[in-house]
DNA sequence: GCGTGTAGTCGAAGCGCTTCAACAATATAG
DNA sequence: CTATATTGTTGAAGCGCTTCGACTACACGC
C-alpha cells in the first residue's frame, strides 16, 4: 500500500502539500495539483481511512443503531438499513451496524467512547428512550428515525401519523364507511411508549371523533392468529363494523381469514387497509391490500443525510420533518355494504 | 475522552504497561493489572478504535458486501445482515455495510485500499464473480455466503441444495407425487450464474431423474403475476403435474391464485412447497406454505465467524460448509390425488 | 517606497495507540 | 557460582495522516 509520503516523493512535493491537494484545505497551483493527482493514480493511492480519522478526529463513519425488536424486523426495517447505507456511501461515509443487544444506554456508551463513529442514526424510538437521553447529555451527534416525547432541539424524521390517518379515513369515509376499527401493535409496545403505536392510536381516535364516526380499537400481537381473534373482537365490540385499519402487517393474513370464515367477502362486505406497510407485502396477499405505505426509503436516507449535514457543521438548523404514508388503493377496500345497497335500490 | 496516557499516569505506570495489560500481550503482575483496571474504569476509559487500528494494522472492522439485487432483498437477506452484525459484535468486531453499487470490482478495490476493514464477507455470489477474483488475487481476507464455480482454497458457507432438494422431493414422493414442477428464479439470474439458481436447478433435475420421476421446470420473475403464468405453463407442459417446488417466494401468491382459478384446491388437488424460504413468509399465506427454510441466521453468523477466525490467524484450515434447508410441513402439501383415490377405493 | 494581503509551499508536531529493544530483578540449570 | 531464562516494566519509535506556523514570492493600494 502506497502512503501519502510515497505520493509526495513521486510528485516531488512535500507530504503536507499532497494532503492540501487532496482535501482542498489550502490553495495549490494547478501544475502541482496535476502532478500530485497523476502520482496518485499511478501508484493507485487511496488515503488510509484510519490514519485520516485519527489525525482529523473525524472518522467519516456513522452508526445505525437498530435494536432487536420483539415484533421482529420486516421489510420496512430492511429498507431503512439499505437506504441509510446508500445515503452514507453517496456522501463519502461508512455505515456501521450497531445491532440487537444495544438496547441499554450502558452498552451504547461503551461504543461511543471508542471514538469510532462521528455520529449515530437511531431507529425504533420510544417516547422515553434512554439511548436518546444519553446521546443528548453527552452531546454526541445523532438523528432519529422516529421521535420521543420531548424533541426540543433534536433532529428527527418520522412518519406523519396524523396525515396518514386522515388520508386513510378519508378514503374509507369516501366509500361510505362509518364504523371503522383500528388494529394496533401489541399492548406492551404501546405501554413501552413505542412511537408509532402511541401516535397512530391517538390520531385514529382524534380523526374518528372529528368526523363523527364510530371508532373501535384493539391491540394485537404480530401474528396471523392474533389478527384473527383481534378482528373478531372488534366485530363483537361493534357489530356494524365494515372496515378495519391495521398497523400490523403480520396480523393481516389472520384478518383476511377471519372475515372469510364469517362467510363475508372482501371488499364487498368488509374493507381492510394496512398502514405503515409496504407494496411488497400488499401484493403478496389475496386480495391485494390497500395500504398506506411507509416512506421507508426516504426515512432512512433523510435521517442519514441529516446526520451528515449536522457533522459537516455549518447547517445546524434543527428540524423535525414528518412524511405521511402514501395511500395505494388495491383490492381490499371498497364501498360499504350500506352504500352499495343504496346504489342498487336507486 | 481520557487517553491511555491518562490511565497510565493515574495508575502510576508507563503507557506501554497499560497497553500490555489491556491486550495481554506481555505478562503483568497481578497488583499492577489491578491498579490499571481500577484507573480505567475510574476514568471511564475505552481504547480509541482508530488509534488502535492504525498502530496495530488491524482495525477489527469487517465489511458485509451486499450488492443491490434486481430480485430485491427479502427477509432472508435481512437475516444475513442482522446475524452477521450480531456475530461481529460478539467477537469484538464492527460490521460495516458496503452496499448496492459495489457490483464491479473497481469500486470494491477503492474501498479495500482505504485500509478500513480487515476483511469482507461476500453475499450473493455468482459462478464467475469478479469481486471474488479481485479479492483472491490481492490476497484480501474474505469469506463467502454462497460460492462460485471454483472454490479451491476458499472459505465459504452455503446452502446444501442437493440435500434440500432430496428432502423436499422425498416429502412429495412420500405423498405419492410423481409429476413435479420446479419454479426457479428469473432466467437472467440463471444465465448470470447466480449460485442458487444454477445449483437448485441442477439438483432438481438430477434428483428427479434418479427417482424416475417426471420433472418440469420454468424460470420465473419475482412477482405474483410471473408466478401465475409460470405455474400455468408448467401445467400445460405436464398435464399430470400435481406438485410444484418454488424457489421464488414472491411468485408464490401467483401460484396459489392460478391453482384456485383452475378450480383446484391446495393441497387436495395440488401441492406447493417453497424452498429457500422463511417461516415468516410461509405463515402469511393462505393456506400456510410447506417450506424448506433457509438457514439464514446460521449462514450470516458462520460466514462472519469464519472470517474472524481467519483474521485472528492460526486456524487457517480452509473449508466449505454446506447447510441444508429445514423442511417444515404446513398446509400446502398433501397426498397426491392418485394416492387419495387409491385410499378411498381400498 | 512601504506596509499588507494572498497564493503556494514546506517542515514538524501531534492524533492515541502498538510494539520493539532494553533492562532490572528474580528464578533455574549445570 | 556463573550462564541462561523468565517475569515485569520502561522509554521511544513509529502507524499514515491533518494541521499549525513559518516562509517566499508577488500583487495591491497609497
Amino acid at each position: 500500500m502506497p502512503t501519502m509520503q510515497d505520493v509526495a516523493r513521486h510528485a516531488g512535493v512535500a507530504l503536507s502539500t499532497v494532503s492540501y491537494a487532496i482535501n482542498g484545505t489550502r490553495p495549490i497551483s494547478e501544475e502541482t495539483r496535476r502532478r500530485i493527482f497523476a502520482a496518485m493514480d499511478e501508484l493507485g493511492y487511496r488515503p488510509n481511512a484510519l490514519a485520516r480519522g485519527l489525525a482529523s478526529k473525524r472518522s467519516r463513519i456513522i452508526a445505525l443503531l437498530f435494536p432487536a425488536v420483539k415484533r421482529g424486523m420486516g421489510l420496512t426495517e430492511l429498507e431503512f438499513v439499505v437506504s441509510a447505507a446508500d445515503a452514507a456511501r453517496e456522501n463519502g461515509y461508512h455505515l456501521v451496524l450497531w445491532s440487537t443487544e444495544i438496547r441499554d444506554a450502558e452498552e451504547l456508551q461503551q461504543l461511543m467512547r471508542q471514538g469510532l463513529v462521528d455520529g449515530v442514526v437511531v431507529m425504533e424510538i420510544h417516547d422515553q428512550d434512554e439511548r436518546i437521553d444519553l446521546l443528548r447529555t453527552t452531546d454526541f451527534p445523532f438523528t432519529m428515525i422516529g421521535r420521543c416525547a420531548d424533541n426540543a432541539g433534536l433532529n428527527f424524521i418520522d412518519i406523519d401519523f396524523g396525515q396518514t390517518m386522515a388520508i386513510v379515513i378519508a378514503h374509507l369515509v369516501g366509500l361510505g364507511h362509518t364504523h371503522i376499527g383500528f388494529l394496533n401493535h401489541a399492548v406492551d409496545e404501546f405501554e413501552a411508549g413505542y412511537g408509532p403505536a402511541v401516535r397512530a392510536q391517538n390520531r385514529f381516535l382524534e380523526t374518528v371523533a372529528a368526523n363523527g364516526l364510530h371508532g373501535t380499537m384493539r391491540y394485537c400481537e404480530a401474528s396471523p392468529q392474533a389478527g384473527y381473534s383481534a378482528v373478531n373482537e372488534l366485530r363483537a365490540a361493534d357489530p356494524d363494523l365494515t372496515a378495519v385499519i391495521a398497523m400490523n402487517d403480520r396480523a393481516v393474513p389472520g384478518i383476511l381469514r377471519a372475515i372469510a370464515d364469517q362467510g363475508l367477502s372482501i371488499p364487498d362486505d368488509f374493507s381492510v387497509v394496512a398502514i405503515v406497510s409496504s407494496a411488497r407485502f400488499a401484493e403478496m396477499m389475496t386480495p391485494t391490500i390497500t395500504t398506506a405505505e411507509a416512506p421507508a426509503y426516504e426515512l432512512g436516507r433523510l435521517g442519514t443525510e441529516m446526520l451528515i449535514r449536522q457533522l459537516e457543521g455549518g447547517n445546524n438548523d434543527i428540524s423535525g420533518k414528518l412524511i405521511p404514508c402514501k395511500l395505494v388503493i388495491r383490492e381490499s377496500s371498497g364501498e360499504s355494504p350500506a352504500r352499495r345497497s343504496e346504489l342498487s335500490t336507486a
